[in-house]
DNA sequence: TAGGATTTGTGCGTATGTATT
DNA sequence: TAATACATACGCACAAATCCT
């Protein structure tokens, strides 16, 4: 949570930074698979954990719901939501096009602070490879992707861009260790070395196709595996 | 709200029916300008109105805020937000660039239905260009804008497109009147003229990419407005 | 600086919806 | 089909924040 959070609750009356804490915790879970697909989340549970009534968390699930991450049934309970495989599509064809974006329109330079973190990430990756473990792995990947979002200085574009993210990571996530998680580590770490490659050339343009090319490859290959094994019988547990 | 509404509401559950009407009533009113940039929403005048407490208007005020058209501030009020010019700037280019997507991204065919649909709006402006009235121009552009969207085949994009239509859209018609408001509707018909040709041609391409002009155009002048006017002494009412 | 008026935020009891026995 | 259990939705009273005198 340190990391991802760098400070952005500064200045806040104390109920925002409670909500955006709360909201933000969450929402990772729902992205690192600590809560799956279809699983409930009781408001007196988080109440409880989060030390404050129902009310705030409410809240909190109304706004999840608004982008997709939670669905709310009256009577029945907050679902973590699953994206089937026709939204996938649509959703990764939307991100491929807003990849290329993200050099076009007034990409930030990057220093050499932002530089040397990605050089940290790399490092880490290679650690992660020696012992392959798909929670670290999902929370590396996350990393990455908000030092690429920290480059999108048109800010729309930016918040769109994070949105999908948070939408389809997870279900892309939830197939690497069938894909191979060894293999998926190996491939991400391409993306980020040639990510740190064109930006130390200051190619900012080069940064989007490169992503753009990852996004496509990284979609045939779950969607390749969710047509092979998950349509027949799809497993639910 | 009869045509602009269009049977979203079916098979919800009361609550959620009730939500979703009074989100789009003042969804649409902050878009249509009847409330304007700066006004105040009363949470206690809102539930009178419609006949509820405070905590089911408080939901629509969130999801408002989180789609930036109401800013909540604790213990003072809930304002109508207003967009500065760099956001605007920055909006208006992310929107010339999903406007292209249109056409690309899986564009849903148009039946003799919708076309008839856009003939009845051309034939509408024609009678408004007769007599011009703020208000009803912009009903005009809010249907039109709607049959648009209704080509998206792509939802993530189509769902984008339209919060940034509601976000930015009625900033522009808050410069209509100064920019002249019966050269805007003869601008706006137009292109909606040229929309209409194409789509009956099927090239459904080049709906976007008149879009994408119009869009382009639009902004040209409201900033070219706003650089020569507005920037000095700005007009608080 | 202090206090009161106003407005949003929270806690909690109850109403409403859903599923199961 | 009716009744019961349980989860979310709502209304209201009070707490917290802000503004103005």
């Amino acid at each position: 949570m340190s990391v991802l959070d760098s400070g952005r609750t500064a200045g806040l009356t104390p109920a925002r930074e409670r909500f955006e804490r709360i909201y933000a915790t969450i929402r990772d879970r729902i992205c690192l698979l600590e809560y799956l697909p279809g699983e409930r989340l009781s408001e007196e549970e988080l109440a409880e954990e989060f030390a404050v009534s129902r009310t705030p968390i409410r809240g909190v699930l109304s706004r999840l719901e608004a982008e997709e991450l939670v669905e709310i049934r009256h009577g029945v309970g907050n679902f973590v939501t699953d994206v089937d495989e026709d939204d996938l599509r649509q959703v990764y064809r939307l991100r491929m096009e807003l990849a290329v974006l993200i050099g076009r329109l007034d990409p930030l330079p990057r220093s050499a602070e932002d530089l040397a973190r990605l050089e940290a990430l790399l490092r880490r990756c290679d650690r992660q490879a020696r012992d392959p473990e798909a929670p670290a792995f999902a929370r590396l990947n996350m990393e990455f992707f908000l030092e690429l979002n920290a480059m999108i200085g048109n800010r729309p574009l930016r918040e769109v861009t994070a949105r999908l993210y948070y939408l389809t990571s997870r279900i892309w996530l939830k197939s690497v260790p069938r894909l191979n998680l060894g293999d998926e580590i190996a491939i991400f770490r391409r993306e980020m070395a040639e990510t740190l490659a064109v930006m130390q050339s200051g190619d900012l343009e080069a940064v989007g196709h490169i992503r753009r090319h990852h996004i496509s490859m990284s979609a045939k290959r779950m969607l390749a595996y969710d047509q092979a094994e998950g349509s027949g019988a799809p497993a639910k547990g």
